[in-house]
RNA sequence: GGGCGCGUAGCUCAAUUGGCAGAGCAACUGACUCUUAAUCAGUAGGUUGAAGGUUCGAUUCCUUCCGCGCUCACCA
């Protein structure tokens, strides 16, 4: 029998004399009078002259990661909401029974224990035991308690235990959640309402991505996962909602790595009569005042270097001028702005960059726009440690974008970067219904070169643009991939609870994933 | 999909040139009424990821497979 499954029965057994003691075995609640954090916040500056003078009787729950019994009497810490208290269980204070209790605890369980506060000789701040009432049995051993739980793996699969094991992975989680906060907070103070639109869309459009495809029985349609609620978000605007905003997964049906998850979520908003600028700008506080939430300050860790999320940090420069600007010395002289202009000078541009051993893929029948896109993330996308804000896109990679008035080339869309990662995409509006119609049709050409990832004609959404969509700006915020940069995580998967991971081979010899007793 | 690396007790890790598979923690038994990685004495726990090959002998070398990590390409 492997040892998992023995320390289960074993502690089965356990928990049959637990009962026997009088105990329920699962009860349904526990009456506390303080939690751990509480205590710890009331009582930690008390001294034990004062905790004597007037006595503080407390109840409280948590689960037991540590136990020092010896002999009649014995120390433990429970641990609740990720923090520990110290519990001091004497044999003359709870009783034969109470202390028979104690000794069938193991590490894990879950108990409430009634008694008053005080000092131990070293000074800690301890719960003086009177009774003590089990309230929930750990079946199978949390890991060593010392090194903890390091396998990867394990940590993403079976979370719950990485939660109770690993303090700093609970602080990711809830800086996370605060980042949110912090998003709903910025988007209401601006008058923007949440909205949820579908998941499920007959049309996988609003970004260029693979989808992740599905069926609906009833109405036996294949639907798509959303890769973007972009289309459906404008269509409120249509609506007159003016202000909206979500919160929400996107799907794409892509490769994993460091940054890429298949499921994501994104902070996506649009604001009617704003342009690009007016959302730049307030992309740029939102995220300014996201850190100031999360870290209660500017400025945060990323691996060696320190990201500083001050508005007198961040830059602003164009894709053509970021290209300039971080252009390799091995590739010779800086590119001119005149030679973003035509196929064949952004076609030598290319050539000049791969053969500074540089590699970029390309595609000769490539739209000139896509190259230059292409060429920006080779070049400069890795210098964009500090927030930086890229603007002025090419129209071959914007489909959905307005153009910008004096270079039809050229729209007026920009993205976020920091730490090396695109964090944000927003721009101008497209409102005019014949100018998306010939984008689509655009698009449908790419699709038809072979670019599966090409947007597809979305007739709905030129029908709704057709009744008059008012100027709008818009933009996405890429919540773990900012969670990343201000937690300090290195992989998404940091960041996500449960990141997607091939599935456990079913049963069999792998025991410990199915203790359940024959 | 390509490249690199890893897989040994429940957990964290050892094992010399190919020569009897080990330690700490966790578990179990016992001692111990202020410990905190408690201590002390003892016990148990292994198909060394799987299959095959080389060899007198394989955790170690070779092949294949499985799983995981990192990385490159596509993607945000």
């Amino acid at each position: 029998m492997p040892l998992d499954e023995n320390i289960y029965e074993l502690r089965r057994e356990k928990l049959k004399q637990i009962e026997a003691l009088g105990q329920r075995t699962y009860p349904n609640r526990y009456d506390y009078t303080h939690t751990v954090a509480q205590i710890l916040g009331t009582y930690s500056e008390k001294t034990a002259q004062q905790l004597e003078e007037s006595r503080v009787n407390v109840r409280v729950a948590g689960r037991i990661m540590a136990n020092r019994l010896m002999g009649k009497a014995g120390f433990a810490h429970l641990q609740q909401d990720g923090q520990r208290l110290q519990i001091y269980v004497k044999k003359d204070a709870v009783g034969e029974k109470g202390f028979e209790l104690y000794r069938l605890l193991d590490l894990g369980d879950h108990i409430g224990v009634s008694g008053y506060l005080f000092r131990t000789r070293t000074g800690e701040l301890t719960v003086h035991v009177e009774e003590i009432t089990f309230l929930s049995k750990d079946l199978l051993p949390l890991p060593e308690k010392w090194h903890g739980l390091t396998d990867v793996e394990l940590r993403y699969r079976q979370r719950y235990v990485d939660l109770v094991m690993n303090p700093e992975v609970r602080e990711v989680f809830l800086k996370r959640s605060k980042l949110v906060q912090s998003f709903r907070r910025t988007m209401d103070a601006h008058g923007f309402i949440e909205v949820e639109t579908p998941m499920m869309q007959p049309i996988a459009g609003g970004a260029v991505a693979k989808p992740f495809k599905t069926h609906h029985n009833a109405l036996d349609v294949d639907l798509f996962l959303r890769i973007a609620p972009e289309l459906y978000l404008k269509r409120l605007t249509v609506g007159g909602l003016d202000r909206v905003y979500e919160i929400n997964r996107n799907f794409r049906n892509e490769g994993l790595g460091w940054r890429w998850n298949p499921e994501f979520t994104m902070l996506e908003f649009y604001q009617a009569y704003a342009d690009f600028r007016d959302i730049m700008d307030l992309t740029q506080k939102l995220i300014e005042q996201a850190a100031q939430d999360v870290n209660g300050t500017k400025k945060s860790k990323w691996g060696e270097e320190e990201i500083d999320w001050s508005g007198s940090n961040w830059r602003r420069m164009t894709m053509r001028e970021a290209i300039i600007q971080f252009w390799p010395e091995k590739a010779g002289a800086k590119p001119e702005m005149s030679e973003f202009g035509s196929h064949d000078s952004v076609r030598a541009l290319v050539a000049r960059f791969n053969a500074a051993g540089k590699h970029m893929a390309y595609d000769p029948s490539e739209p000139a726009g896509k190259t230059i896109a292409g060429l920006f993330e080779a070049v400069a996308e890795e210098h964009l440690l500090q927030p930086t804000i890229v603007y002025e896109f090419p129209v071959a990679v914007s489909p959905l974008s307005k153009k910008k008035a004096e270079e039809p080339d050229w729209v007026e869309r920009f993205e976020i970067f920091a730490g090396q990662m695109e964090l944000s995409n927003g721009f101008s509006e497209l409102n005019d219904p014949e100018d998306q119609r010939e984008r689509f049709e655009e698009q449908l050409k790419e699709r038809a070169r072979g670019d599966e990832e090409a947007h597809q004609m979305d007739e709905d959404y030129i029908r709704a643009l057709s009744y008059g969509m008012p100027p709008t700006g818009g933009c996405g915020v890429g919540v773990d991939r900012l969670a990343m940069l201000l937690t300090n995580s290195q992989t998404i998967r940091d960041v996500i609870l449960f990141p997607l991971l091939r599935p456990e081979k079913a049963g069999g010899s792998d025991q410990a994933e199915n203790p359940e007793p024959k």
